[in-house]
Order: structure tokens, then sequence, then C-alpha cells
DNA sequence: GTCTATAAGCAGATAGAC
DNA sequence: GTCTATCTGCTTATAGAC
């Protein structure tokens, strides 16, 4: 048998490459199959559960790599300040400085929301949780942490939908920027 | 001929239902035929261009209706805060209380963008646009007033998408509620 | 583990009767 | 304007050789 020609782990980055520009429904198989390099016997080899199984190992995959870039580095020892800042360098590189699709848009649609959303659930409330401890350890009280921190989720995410829309990356380079002044405003 | 069974208007508001739902890829011809309750014909009747003319009629549908519930209202000759305040109801209304989609979701993903996105792109720097313009009313300067605006928008964006993947209205009601103290802070 | 070839079904779209 | 029946092509998925 031949040795694999790319890592499990780069088949899952050429995925996510190609759902996050085509959607779930829009990426065929086909496409798929070109985008990886793969055949698409191999893609089936690899993920024998089909198109959906290819869907939840990217979600999952996706869910590695946004907390090794953005929640480490919130759960790290540092101060509160610099904790926040290392979020927002690991936002803009896991969102490609605002280039890259949010995720939520990708597979929180129709169908694949029963079967995939808990996951995408599953992360934003980490996400939240984790940011307003943070705010916390800056000393905030625990009810306006928790709040700010849902705000700069629903910031972020949304910056990402207005600047696709618009074909803009400034609204999120924007709303990144603004944001320590926001979570930590009247500290 | 056999009299229309249902109203141009009617139709489209079932197709903007099923789209909102499932997405453009995801809404098939035959989907699309059930939630009308008209067969596949008659909508290639009233579509010559088929499914992508459905679909840029529906945005064209829901532009005017967006228009009509949160334009309009900004547009009017009330006060400042008045308009504002009919603006986050019409928000509420257009967005089912959080429990429709964002539009751009829907028609900004893969190969659509190309063909429909600038239709979105006309709606929010509208939307953008007329907001400012209440807001200096208001009192405020023209590049905070730009910069408020342009939050707001990203706000109700990003509250529908978190809301979406948390299967919770909460953000989209709690982001309309304070939406008015944000607007007009330090006025 | 990869490939080519192919199966089975559904997609978008159309023809033509009424 | 609506319907049933149908066409073509692409979809997901599989079989089987190497």
């Amino acid at each position: 048998m031949p040795a694999p020609l790319i890592s499990r782990d780069e088949v899952l980055n050429r995925l996510a490459a190609a759902f996050r520009q085509d959607g779930y429904d829009g990426a065929s198989i086909s496409r798929l199959s070109k985008s990886t390099g793969l055949g698409k016997a191999s893609l089936y080899h690899y993920f024998p559960g089909g198109k959906i199984e290819m869907a939840a190992a990217v979600l999952e995959h996706l869910g590695a790599r946004f907390d090794k870039l953005i929640l480490a580095p919130l759960r790290s020892s540092a101060l509160p300040e610099e904790r926040l800042n290392r979020m927002i360098l690991g936002l803009s590189e896991f969102y490609r400085q605002g280039e890259s699709a949010c995720v939520v848009e990708l597979f929180a649609i129709g169908e694949l929301q029963s079967s995939l959303g808990s996951a995408l659930d599953t992360v934003l409330a980490g996400w939240i949780d984790t940011l307003a401890s943070v705010l916390e350890a800056a000393g905030q009280p625990a009810a306006r942490a928790r709040s700010r921190a849902e705000d700069a989720v629903i910031a972020v995410e949304g910056a990402l939908v207005v600047g696709r829309a618009r074909r803009s990356v400034e609204p999120f380079q924007r709303t990144l920027a603004e944001m320590p002044g926001r979570l930590l405003a009247g500290n």
C-alpha cells in the first residue's frame, strides 16, 4: 500500500479552506477532491461517513486551532491586558485578517445545524466563559465581565459578516483594534 | 388560463422563508415547490431565470421590506430618539425577534456572492449612512456618528449569528435592548 | 492508500397538454 | 398559470484493480 501523499492534518487544512470558501452545500465532493489533490475514493477512505463526516472533522480541526490561537492565550498566566492582546492576535490569524468567513455561517445553516450545531455552541460558550474570567481577573464585576465578553464575541462575528457582505476587511480590523479599549473601559 | 393561486408577493414571502431556513444551496427547487405550493413549472413561469432569479427576487423583496421597517422610520421627521426606537422595533419584526437568520449568511456565500453580493452591500451601506445621519441629528460629531452606526450594524448581525449558533434569541434581544444607550451615550 | 470506472439518485430545468 | 412527465448533468457514494 502506497504511503499517504499528504498528512491527515494537511487534508483537514485544505478541506477547511474549501468549506470556508464555498460553504457546506457549495463544496461538492468533486471540488473537495480537487482542493485536496486526493481522488474521491481516497477522500472516502479518510472519511467513510462521507461529506458530513468531512465537515465534522473540519469543524473539530478548526475548534482545535481556535483553542490554540484564541483560548490558550486567554488561559495563560500573563497579565489580563497581555492575554487580551494575544487573543486579538490569534483572532487576526485565525480569520486571516478578516478574509476568512466566520465559521458559524458555514455550519449553522439548514440541516447541518442539527448535526453539527452543538459543537459551535460549545466553542462559543467556552470563548465567552474564558474571556469573561480574564475580565474578572482584570478587576471587573462578574456580571459586567460576562456581558462584555458576549458583546466582544458578537462584535467579532458581526464584523466578519458585515465585512463579507461589504467585501472589506476594515470592519474586522477596526473591531479588533478597538477591542481592548471596549473590554477594559472604566476599569 | 387559470387565475394565479397566490399573489406574487405571497410567493416571494414563502420563497424568502424557505431560503432563510435552508440557505441558497440547501433550498432545492423541489423544496421550494412544496414550500410555495406551486409546481416546479409554475415557479419557472414566475422566474424564467431559474433559481438564481428566485434568489435575486427574494433579496429585492427583503430589501424593500427592510426599507419599510428599518430605514423609513430612520428617515422620518420624528425626534432622533424616537426614530431609533422605531428602527429597533422594525429590526425585531424583520428578524422575528431573532429567530430569522441574518440575510447576509444566506446570500454572501460561495459563488452567489459575486452575483447578488452588491445588493447586500447597498443595503448595509444605506443602513449605516441613514443611521449615522440620525445620530448627527442627535448632536453627535460626524466621525463618531459613523463609527457608532457601523458598530450597531455589526452588533445586530453578530447577535443574529451568535444566537443562531447558540440556539437562543437572547443575544439579539439584549443587543436591541441596549442599543439606544450605546448609540446615544455621552450625548 | 490511491486510482479509474461506475452505480443510483437527485439536482436544475424544460416540453407540452389543459 | 398550472400541471405531469421527462431530459440532462452532476451529486454522493461505491467497486475493485494496483
